[in-house]
DNA sequence: GCACTCAAAATTGTATACAGCACAATATTC
DNA sequence: GAATATTGTGCTGTATACAATTTTGAGTGC
């Protein structure tokens, strides 16, 4: 065993999108038995990684009593929306600092690039992954490791909810108007940062951001009904 | 054994802080063997213990190699620092938006209490735990959970550099004026927030955080002397 | 019905065993 | 004598076993 890839790399990797996707349900316990012969191995690396995903606030785990999946609540979600916008924020405000005219023209360039996407795609999967891209080509821009990592973990464990929200909430705005304030969201930042506008760079990046937190609480009931109800 | 409070997490607690202090050199590989006899533990549950730290930063691990200390360089320590601004800075914007008047004043009856203290005390130890408690406070009226568990995470793993830094570039300057600026940034912001004049409190938090950052790489330099070198 | 008891079953917590990999030390080749 | 092959040692990666604990559920009394 113990190919140069590792095995409990791979376990963690998939307990993780098992996590984010919320395949556990909230607050569910998690049969370590059970899930280690699905996965093909055994408890030792099985819990190994178990308990890394507790560390990134993807589990929680009682002593005696095992792994549980993390709950799901507004309250939550906000938490998570709120730390969004302080890293992005910040993020926004090193890289209009620190980012060279090329990096940026780049980054214009791939923002157009992907707007043919944006306006053709309806698959909200592929609108988030699009989306989260843009954004942490930024935070790359910004140079600083550990707000990306930050971020990269945020963006985990707030994306089963982003993407319910993207499914369901659409069907109250027309399509096109919701992408076009997501992009020209993206491009109104962006050219605040080429013209080094620092304040409103980092302004429209944090309404960008709350204005998705407050449909939250909204997106989390749909969430919870999606969980409970027998599939289609 | 498994007394109700559970023996990985004595473990766990027991390494943070180990890993916390750099017992641990920088880049050193950890030997479980050698540690799980240390720690009157086999090596499963060091293992578990390991992992959690590994996901919260403060080892690393290498397939097939095992964990090992986390580096120490400037560059890492000006990340932290500068997570910090991007945690702290929205940690006061909201309590400024959402902390009861009798919140604030009790924050301020705190600050009062223990100015004594910083006044009489010189072990740098407790100086920097009165300022961590002192920003945890302020953190917990943010009523932001993942904000205040990202800030704790920051502030363990930044704490060793913030101990070299008031230890021993205080030397330039003396004691006493140090410590009236630090407590006057305490006092300024506290004061901007009962004035709930958002703008001036997140500047100077930004500032007092910033001041901090700069003096980063020197400190590094200082630590590596410290831990290569024969204890005095 | 409802609460309580307690034994059986299931599940977790940890030690241990051992296979396989990595690295260092030694031998071998040219 | 330098470069390469080989062996040896120690460590990591994982499975498994078993003890300790929690959960379940049937039975009992009220």
């Amino acid at each position: 065993m113990t190919k140069a890839d590792s095995n409990v790399d791979r376990i963690y990797e998939k307990l993780r999108k098992m996590a984010a996707d919320f395949e556990f349900k909230p607050d569910a316990r998690i049969n370590e038995s059970a899930l280690s012969t699905e996965l093909g191995a055994s408890r030792t690396p099985l819990r190994e990684a178990l308990n890394r995903l507790v560390a990134e606030g993807f589990l929680t785990f009682q002593s005696g009593r095992g792994f549980f999946c993390r709950p799901l609540s507004p309250k939550l979600i906000l938490d998570l929306y709120e730390a969004r916008v302080a890293i992005e924020t910040e993020i926004v405000r090193l890289v209009c600092r620190r980012a060279s005219e090329e990096d940026l023209q780049d980054l214009m360039g791939f923002l157009k690039s992907t707007e043919p996407d944006y306006d053709s795609s309806d698959d909200p999967m592929e609108l988030l992954s699009m989306d989260e891209a843009y954004h942490m080509r930024i935070a790359a821009l910004s140079q600083s490791n550990e707000l990306v990592r930050i971020l990269e973990n945020l963006n985990d464990r707030v994306r089963y909810i982003r993407l319910v929200d993207l499914k369901y909430l659409r069907g109250k705005t027309p399509v096109s108007t919701q992408e076009e304030a997501q992009l020209s969201a993206h491009r109104v930042v962006l050219t605040a940062l080429i013209n080094r506008d620092e304040d409103k760079a980092v302004s429209t990046m944090r309404h960008h951001i709350e204005r998705r937190r407050d449909e939250a609480t909204e997106a989390v009931r749909i969430a919870y009904s999606q969980l409970y109800v027998p599939a289609d």
